[in-house]
RNA sequence: GGGGGAAUUCCCGAGCGGCCAAAGGGGGCAGACUGUAAAUCUGUUGUCACUGACUUCGGUGGUCCGAAUCCACCUUCCCCCA
């Protein structure tokens, strides 16, 4: 199967410019493409990843990709799909997230002499004319049709900053100078960058008069129309400090029935007739999916011994056995115990299972706390540091493990 | 430039002088049921020395025995007219 058809049998397609030209592009690796990536925080985000990893498909099929990391857009900041104004990001913040970007993708993607580039668009938006810019680029934008477009719905309730305003115009530039100056002949992104990308292709046309393309992948959404890859409003991060692999191979593990296989369709790179035969899947058996999920999805992201290391802890956690050497694990200092001992709800704290001390109590109460598999009935009940000398597992909820040890 | 309106706890949103740590919904957390799923039901959801005290309702300063609620100024945002 040609990689359009994949692309498409995997759900990743959401909208083209123009199919036939694209697909003979791709098929054929004739496509120099970017993707651009606004640095808002200090690690990529499992929707990143997703980008990403259209991005290796491409490669792998011979197309050059371009990655672009937007550390003047992000100055800018995106309004499309958001219902406020972006927190603006200090110059130093940007910077340091651009760095963070970088190392993460030199992981996953190979950068160099004829493999992917990257480009930070800091070096040609930053030092702009604001004259010369409106007198090169301002005249080939409607002022009507920039207001129709779908990304600034959502913000003409609610109000738009002039500032945002201008987001679509820089990231239009962004595919115009790269069009010129690397032969960039198409835009991917998610979905809900459409109009920013077709604002590129119309500046390059009009500019130009040459026709480039845009594609979009769909956005990864659940069964219930969520943005998927975030837990409580946070985000999944790809750094191992900010989200553990134990925790990132959670969040896969525990994706509802209705979402394991599109999962496994768009995000991983399992053949997709492995994937046909895992479709029939049901019930108790679907869980199957879900470790696999979890298990590929790990291994992409922090290599095959972290992914082999959160998939034992799991199934022990879960089923029974084993050693528990991958739990997080607090070591608890002589500091933390009063008289020789600590009481549950200061672990609980401590390790920050739970965010306040009557959180820890509440739990508690709930009948939420187990330690080494006994439910904790009393506010009072402590431990001696003897007790702890060989380690305390401590279940918080139905899923959450953490091991104490005394130093 | 003129006129009108708004800012409330994680989010949305009620409250408009004491009965307010603040309704309701969403989300979160815990419990039951389960397959580490979904749906459903129950409890819970500011902090602490937890039947009491303390800090919160954009900011600052006032009025009052008492302010999320009234007044003044400031900040930010929205709407209408230009």
């Amino acid at each position: 199967m040609k990689l359009y058809d994949e692309l498409v049998a995997r759900g990743l397609i959401a909208q083209v410019t123009n199919e036939a030209e694209i697909r003979e592009m791709i098929d054929n690796g004739k496509a120099t493409f970017y993707i651009g990536f606004d640095c808002t925080a200090d690690s990529l985000t499992a929707g990143h990843f997703m980008a990403l990893t259209l991005m290796k498909r491409l490669q792998m099929a011979g197309n050059k990709p371009i990655a672009l990391i937007g550390g003047g857009t992000t100055m800018i900041g995106d309004p499309s799909g958001r219902t406020d104004m972006r927190k603006m990001l200090t110059k130093e913040d940007i910077d340091h997230n651009a760095e963070c970007f970088r190392l993460q993708m030199e992981r996953f993607i190979e950068f160099g002499e004829g493999k992917a580039q990257m480009v930070n668009n800091a070096d040609w938006l930053l030092n702009m004319n604001y004259v010369e810019l409106l007198r090169e680029v301002g005249a080939c934008f409607s002022v009507n049709n920039m207001l129709r477009a779908e990304c600034y719905k959502q913000r003409m309730e609610k109000g738009l900053s002039f500032l945002e305003f201008n987001y679509m115009i820089m990231q239009s530039y962004d595919f115009y100078h790269l069009y010129k100056e690397y032969d960039c002949n198409m835009q991917f992104g998610g979905n809900d960058q459409w109009s920013n990308m077709l604002g590129g292709t119309e500046l390059i046309r009009k500019k130009l008069g040459k026709d480039a393309h845009c594609m979009t992948i769909t956005l990864l959404t659940d069964s219930q129309g969520n943005k998927m890859g975030k837990t409580a409003g946070n985000a999944v991060w790809l750094d191992p400090n900010k989200t553990s692999p134990f925790d990132f191979y959670q969040y896969w593990r525990n994706v509802a029935d209705a979402d394991v296989m599109k999962c496994i369709r768009m995000l991983t790179f399992l053949p997709l007739e492995q994937i046909e035969e895992m479709d029939s899947w049901k019930d108790a058996k679907i869980n199957e999916a879900k470790e696999i999920l979890a298990f590929e999805l790990t291994k992409l992201v922090h290599g095959e011994a972290e992914a082999e290391k959160a998939q034992n802890s799991a199934k022990q956690l879960f089923t029974g056995g084993g050693s528990t050497e991958n739990m997080p694990t607090t070591e608890l200092e002589d500091a933390n115990f009063t008289d020789g001992k600590i009481s549950v709800i200061d672990m609980l704290c401590v390790s920050k299972l739970a965010p306040s001390r009557g959180e820890a109590r509440r739990l508690i109460q709930q009948g939420g706390v187990l330690v080494n598999d006994v439910k904790v009935e009393a506010f009072d009940t402590a431990f001696a540091k003897e007790d702890l000398a060989d380690g305390v597992i401590v279940k918080k909820g139905k899923k959450t493990y953490h091991r104490f040890i005394a130093k």
